[in-house]
DNA sequence: ATAAGATCAACTGTCGACAATCGACGCTGA
DNA sequence: TCAGCGTCGATTGTCGACAGTTGATCTTAT
């Protein structure tokens, strides 16, 4: 039997059933990760369902699908919320990016082959060169991912897929800043110590750049987000005040 | 101005308005953390409906949220399934649950008041206590509850939630074996050092501790999923296997 | 002028309906 | 005996509909 015309052969990919729920996710999310759904923001699902030219179910099914992962926020009988966070929330955010990292570039610094750690410093170089070509949005995104082949190699699937999810959180926070760093040149810069660790396999020093490194990123946008640089753009709708004031009318019913 | 008449006492709690879909999850989650609904079991929403006695909309909603918790899966045009684990997913929860408490447990030793070490004290005592007593069932409820304590005081909810969730997920696992270590008495002296850890304050110790104490229970757990220990019980149906046997069926539709 | 009440369009939660699809069953023909 | 095919009930994804609520706006009375 001759190799190219195995009889087991994979003629078609398989070409999978999609539900709208999940594509009006995947929308929602986007439109969340890109600024077009600000903090705080109403999602009208009828509203919605019009636009996407779809009915109301599929609609409400798929934001349901981003409550649990806490992009989306539903109050009963007034709607769905993107979600908004306070400096104190993000930083928990950050907080657990941190966790979720630091453990993951340790499995990942343990298991790596020469292939991957060459795959890492290409990355940084890239930061480096997007650093030099002034394109700054450009390099938010590769910073992202350099992040994230850390994660994926270190092997855990749940992990990597946490880690997509809070990049998403914190992508719709930062969408708000625009630039949200001072220097480029000077993150890409930081990318370096981490590196020379993964190289020295130093799991010790690993720890503390990569923490050091998170910890800048976390204080500077907290700080950002304290300093009210975003109230500006917050005549978003907010979703009303946990203490309702009428009572009485609630309680008649 | 009298102290038991002020003005603007508070007289009712807000009676919060709740929609059925989260009521569902509530349900549905519940069911699975206590066996009732197993790992590959089939969800049908429209039973599940009639058996709630409401439509099909809300059931739909409240699956979609368990969806993005990796509690069920959707294979679309098929159905709900129960998540089904395999050794290697449930090892990789355990990493995920590793990693945040290992740092939740460091943070709130850093914070912890005295009281909620002697909290802590008297949780593990409990567990001494209940082991003496037996009641195993209970003791292992009262151990997440320890784990949970510590989460709790690590401060941050984010990681919290996180954990509330791993633990639903795992009890639906744990739910198969029933009674899951060998003896309780060894489980609540396991509880012991780390205590110890935590009244010297000392967070290398706590660290490595902690660490033990959650690899014992990973490998003890991975070690019964591997040995085939749930086979017995999963004549549940399967979800269909990912390679769809009726390629040219779906190519030609 | 301000606070309370009335009005009204828009939205939400839930329901039942419908076509399309799935998978189990039995039948056919080798 | 068994692979392959129609058949058929049950289930799924999606839709449109309906009553009840919400929040904004307008009205009224103090």
């Amino acid at each position: 039997m001759s190799d190219d015309a195995a009889p087991d052969r994979q003629l078609f990919e398989t070409l999978q059933p999609t539900d709208l729920a999940t594509r009006v996710a995947d929308q929602v999310l986007r439109a969340i990760g890109d600024g077009r759904l600000r903090p705080g923001e109403k999602v009208a699902d009828a509203k919605l369902a019009r636009e996407l030219g779809t009915s109301r179910a599929p609609v409400r099914e798929g934001l349901r699908l981003l409550e649990s992962q806490g992009l989306i926020v539903s109050h009963p009988r007034r709607g769905f919320f993107v979600h908004s966070y306070d400096a104190d929330e993000l930083s928990e955010v950050y907080d657990l990016r941190e966790c979720l990292e630091l453990y993951a570039a340790e499995a990942a610094m343990a298991k790596m082959t020469e292939a991957d750690l060459a795959r890492l410093e290409a990355q940084v170089a890239l930061l480096h060169q997007l650093a030099v070509d002034g394109q700054t949005q450009e390099q938010v995104v590769q910073d992202y991912a350099f992040h994230r082949m850390l994660c994926e190699l270190g092997g855990n699937s749940r992990i990597l897929r946490l880690f997509d999810q809070i990049a998403a959180e914190l992508r719709a926070g930062i969408a708000l800043v625009g630039r949200l760093y001072n220097d480029p040149g000077e993150i890409a810069r930081t990318h370096d110590p981490i590196l020379d660790a993964l190289r020295a396999r130093d799991s010790e020093r690993l720890r503390d750049e990569l923490r050091e490194h998170l910890e800048d990123a976390r204080i500077h946008v907290v700080q950002l987000y304290r300093t009210g640089m975003f109230d500006q753009n917050r005549q978003a709708a907010q979703p009303p005040a946990d203490q309702d004031p009428s009572i009485l009318k609630r309680i008649l019913r």
